[in-house]
RNA sequence: GCCGGGGUGGCGGAAUUGGUAUACGCGCACGACUUAAGAUCGUGUCCCUUUGGGGAUGUGGGUUCGAGUCCCACCCUCGGCACCA
């Protein structure tokens, strides 16, 4: 037995004997039981290396993960590399390399990092998003997609990254701050004006190009991405930030007849009720351009137009950091609000988004800010109406002037007769969809999912295009389908699952519905994929709009699957947010013969079979393999996903739940969101280089250390700051334990060697010693705490038994110690390993024993302190023996006695309050 | 601007949800051991103090026998959304 503790030799020795001995590996999983998966998001394999960031995530997860198997759980926790995707492929141009010949390294890095954590992951089944095996699916699920109606391909104004030289999600541009960027341009980021949105990769200032994109249809799902966000158990403000995003709102769609044309100006409100005070329309200049140019007067026509071409050559990111002055210009033509006969002057203005409703505002200056400063600018009228039972509800500060300058007219639109705003708004509702001005709509933020990238390092989106199938009006991949419903949709056979059927308006309807370079367009047949990502020399992105692919012959020509003509590949490959929109998915399944399989061969007919009814003739998921260890139990990861990736995963879960691949809607009913790890005070990135390394640690401290102060440093779901002092005191603890451990067993190796009969008669609480009642103290308050993901203050618990311990060394008895190693056992697996086996003698393994049950007669001492207070001060504290604690009449005799008590009290009519147990407080 | 989280010692952070504020750890100071340094162990450590006490949980009010915790107003800070109708 070496004495001294070694974190070296212990570690590695029980890393290995764990693997071998498959202790990590929920061995009976395919038979009853239902695993509990516990589940870290993936990392991508960077090539600086795990940094102390991951290291704080994981190791919460890993103690989660291990906690759980001791409760009994059969716990699968499985790792693997998202490793497909913009990130590293930069980083290889960077580094001159390819990206195939970085992963192998970085991967190979990560593994051998996550493994020197000592963290409980199931190697054998692993996935890492680059490998054919695991793209294949991937381009499956696309393929599921399209089918399903909800993959479709338009021409849109999107964000263009001139640094990476490819489009970007909408999700996928932040401000500065987010992103933790400086756009070029600027010094620092308080220098930076608001509303500038930047690439979240790079940092640069996306620029707006018009190209013909692949979108996934996540707008069909806002509704139930929304609602179910009531049925699942996340954290808060990762459930706000997507309610945010989907950004559902309820309104009414209005059209007002143009005077003297028999045409109308359709606005979308949310407060109709407002709508009689409604003294001017705006709209967006696309709209005018559109819509109402046609109509204006020749002699206002080159105004209207020169302000119209002004404003479009602008970029909307100009258009927005610009000075929010209002500037307009009139177009000459009225619109008519039925409601009360007013004639509304049509402005054009470029505070109007064309994204965002119809295009076009309904202005009411009384009730709305931006309105309100219009008004002012062009002079025109302000009115204000009755909206609440008390006047106004809905004040706005800037409207306050109106009301003292005596400027707006009060008017009562008669719609409320009493009701609160949300009934009147209903009413008025029905009042206008009756009278058939108006429809009911509801506008979603969220928009549809923009996954092209004009890049290298991705899965080839699995699309070819036919000339001749275009030239002689055939649409293959419709005849593919011929009978599935309504395939004569422009955009491809709409989705008919559960998904939401209402229209909806938002940013996703195409400006220019010109859908013709893809009308033949067409799925690469699933029995032939994968479509191989070919390995070649000139990957970098050249920026003119399509992705390197497009420079090789000899990867997109082919063949139509239909007519047998030559046809074109797709040459973008799909975002990397579509890589790991599954991957939990696969982790159960990697091991089955669905997942497995190979496509290549599989029957055609099965195909065509699958897009009819759903079954399940090709598909990467075991249904029962799923249905028995899906969805994820515990999801571990960071909350900067909140509308990325988890928006993501959530959609398509979804939709292969509709399409019958799935028993499930929401793939995380549990989400626990980690916080992001500081440094110096700073957040930790490659660009301000203050970066932690983990495996410096690991080498000098050891990895149970390591892991000991990064769940000791606070709060699992605040931002820690890293500071090296620190972790001298989580080495000292385990010192301390260790030695605690070596010096019982050298002192009185017989009690150690004869197990005390756990549990056997004991009289009664006051018998047991006061270190008894301490380590029953602490397993329930660990117990409590783990569950609630309050590490440090388990540790804090902890660390108090082990104090305890050391200040009553002859109370020690096997109980406590071989309870403690069990409650530590989560954070430092090794050390307790070694202590369990080798000193303890217990049978391999700790991690396989079980947590320990506190005895609720033993959490009890034989005094308990009571606080006495004089007017609530606390004056002094009194020890009384447990059976006086409750006693009201004891307590308050007892306190009168106290020395102190009488000093305060003395010669005034003191009268007290006695809370048993706890205060007696004297009052006068 | 709107929505949400949060302000507690020199520092990271506790506080059973209205009941002994500052647990646990870091740092610091002093002591023991040591030729010495380090490691280790021990003691102390919210502030002021005339050693009786007094004052402290961002600021100012309020409710209560009693407030870090509840209510009102304000300041600061961190996140989400943002010319979104």
């Amino acid at each position: 037995m070496d004495k001294k503790y070694n974190h070296k030799a212990i570690e590695t020795k029980w890393q290995k004997r764990w693997e071998q001995a498959g202790v990590l590996r929920p061995e009976e999983m395919r038979k009853a039981k239902k695993p509990f998966y516990n589940l870290w998001m993936f990392p991508y394999p960077s090539a600086e290396g795990l940094h102390a960031g991951h290291a704080f995530a994981s190791t919460g997860s890993d103690v989660q993960g291990r906690y759980q198997r001791m409760r009994g759980r059969h716990v699968f926790q499985p790792i693997g590399f998202d490793s497909f995707g913009i990130h590293s492929e930069n980083f290889a141009i960077k580094i001159g390399d390819t990206p195939q010949n970085m992963l192998k390294r970085t991967t190979a890095t990560y593994t051998r990092q996550l493994k020197s954590l000592g963290h409980g992951y199931d190697w054998t089944r692993t996935v890492t998003t680059s490998d054919v095996d695991y793209y294949r699916w991937t381009q499956w699920l696309f393929i599921e997609l399209f089918k399903a109606g909800l993959a479709y391909k338009k021409k849109a104004v999107v964000n263009w990254c001139p640094s990476c030289k490819t489009v970007l999600a909408d999700e996928q541009i932040m401000t500065p701050a987010q992103a933790g960027k400086i756009p070029a341009g600027y010094k620092s980021l308080e220098e930076v004006p608001a509303g500038v949105r930047v690439c979240e990769r790079c940092g640069s200032i996306p620029e707006q190009r018009e190209l013909s994109q692949w979108f996934l249809r996540i707008t069909d799902y806002a509704d139930r991405l929304l609602t179910n966000l009531n049925k699942i158990d996340w954290s808060e403000r990762v459930v706000k930030a997507q309610r945010e995003w989907i950004g559902k709102k309820e309104g009414i769609k209005i059209s007002y007849p143009i005077e003297g044309h028999d045409a109308t100006v359709v606005c979308f409100t949310t407060r109709p009720d407002t709508n009689f005070g409604a003294t001017f329309v705006v709209v967006s200049p696309e709209y005018a351009k559109d819509h109402l140019l046609k109509l204006v007067p020749e002699e206002l026509e080159q105004n209207v137009s020169k302000y119209i071409e002004t404003s479009l050559s602008k970029t909307e990111q100009q258009r927005q950091t610009e000075e929010k002055i209002k500037t307009g210009v009139f177009t000459g033509l009225y619109a008519i609000n039925r409601l009360n006969g007013y004639k509304m002057p049509i402005w054009v203005s470029d505070f109007v988004l064309a994204g965002f409703g119809t295009g076009a505002v309904v202005g009411v200056p009384g009730h709305d800010k931006r309105d309100f400063e219009f008004a002012r600018t062009f002079n025109l009228p302000v009115v204000r109406v009755v909206v609440g039972p008390d006047g106004d509800t809905s004040e706005i500060t800037n409207l306050q002037k109106v009301r003292e300058e005596g400027e707006g007219v009060m008017i009562n639109s008669g719609f409320l007769n009493g009701l609160g705003v949300d009934e009147a708004i209903v009413d008025i509702v029905d009042y206008i969809e009756k009278k058939g001005w108006g429809k009911r709509e509801t506008a979603y933020h969220l928009r549809d999912w923009l996954i092209s990238r004009q890049r290298y390092w991705g899965p080839p989106i699995p699309m070819i295009y036919c000339e001749k199938c275009a030239k002689e009006g055939r649409s293959w991949f419709s005849e593919q389908t011929a009978q599935s419903e309504n395939s004569s949709s422009l955009e491809g056979p709409r989705h008919s699952g559960g998904a939401s059927q209402s229209r909806r308006i938002s940013r996703t309807e195409p400006l220019h519905a010109d859908q013709s370079d893809w009308e033949s367009a067409g799925w690469w047949p699933e029995e032939n994929l994968p479509v191989e990502l070919p390995e070649i020399s000139d990957f970098k992105p050249k920026g003119e709009g399509q992705g390197p692919l497009a420079d090789h012959p000899e990867f997109y020509e082919t063949t139509c699957p239909a007519c047998g003509a030559p046809a074109r590949r797709e040459t973008d490959v799909s975002d990397t947010f579509l890589d790991s929109s599954w991957y939990f998915l696969a982790y159960p399944n990697v091991d089955t013969k669905a997942y497995q399989q190979s496509l290549r061969g599989y029957g055609k007919q099965s195909t065509v079979k699958s897009a009819k009814n759903n079954s399940r003739s090709i598909s990467p998921l075991d249904p029962k393999v799923s249905s028995k260890w899906l969805p994820v139990n515990l999801y571990f990861g960071g909350a900067e996903h909140a509308v990325l990736h988890l928006m993501y995963a959530r959609f398509v879960t979804q939709a292969l739940h509709d399409l019958g691949y799935l028993d499930f809607e929401e793939p995380f009913p549990r989400f626990f969101a980690h916080g992001l790890m500081i440094n110096d005070g700073a957040k930790m990135s490659k660009s301000r280089g203050n970066i932690v390394n983990p495996d410096t640690y690991i080498e000098k401290f050891g990895a149970d250390t390591l892991r000991l102060y990064l769940m000791f440093m606070g709060p699992m779901d605040g931002s820690p700051d890293f500071r090296d002092s620190g972790i001298e005191g989580a080495r000292r603890f385990i010192a301390r334990v260790w030695n605690l451990y070596v010096d019982y067993d050298s002192s009185s190796s017989k009690s150690l060697e004869a197990p005390i009969n756990i549990g056997a008669a004991r009289i009664s609480a006051v018998d047991e010693s006061k270190l008894t009642v301490k380590l029953h103290q602490t397993i329930k308050k660990v117990s409590k705490d783990m569950e609630s993901f309050s590490y440090n203050t388990a540790l804090a618990a902890i660390m108090e038994l082990v104090n305890a311990m050391r200040d009553n060394p002859k109370d020690i008895n096997r109980e406590v110690l071989v309870d403690l190693c069990k409650l530590l056992a989560p954070f430092t697996p090794h050390l307790c390993e070694e202590i369990w086996c080798e000193i303890l003698g217990e049978e391999f393994s700790v991690h396989l024993s079980t947590w320990p049950q506190f005895d609720p007669k033993k959490v009890i001492e034989d005094t308990v302190a009571v606080a006495l207070q004089v007017n609530g001060k606390t004056r002094s504290i009194m020890k009384v023996a447990i059976d006086q604690s409750q006693d009201k009449e004891a307590l308050a005799k007892l306190a009168r006695e106290n020395e102190k008590i009488k000093y305060y009290i003395e010669g005034k009519n003191a009268k007290e309050i006695v809370v048993p147990g706890k205060i007696v407080n004297f009052v006068f």
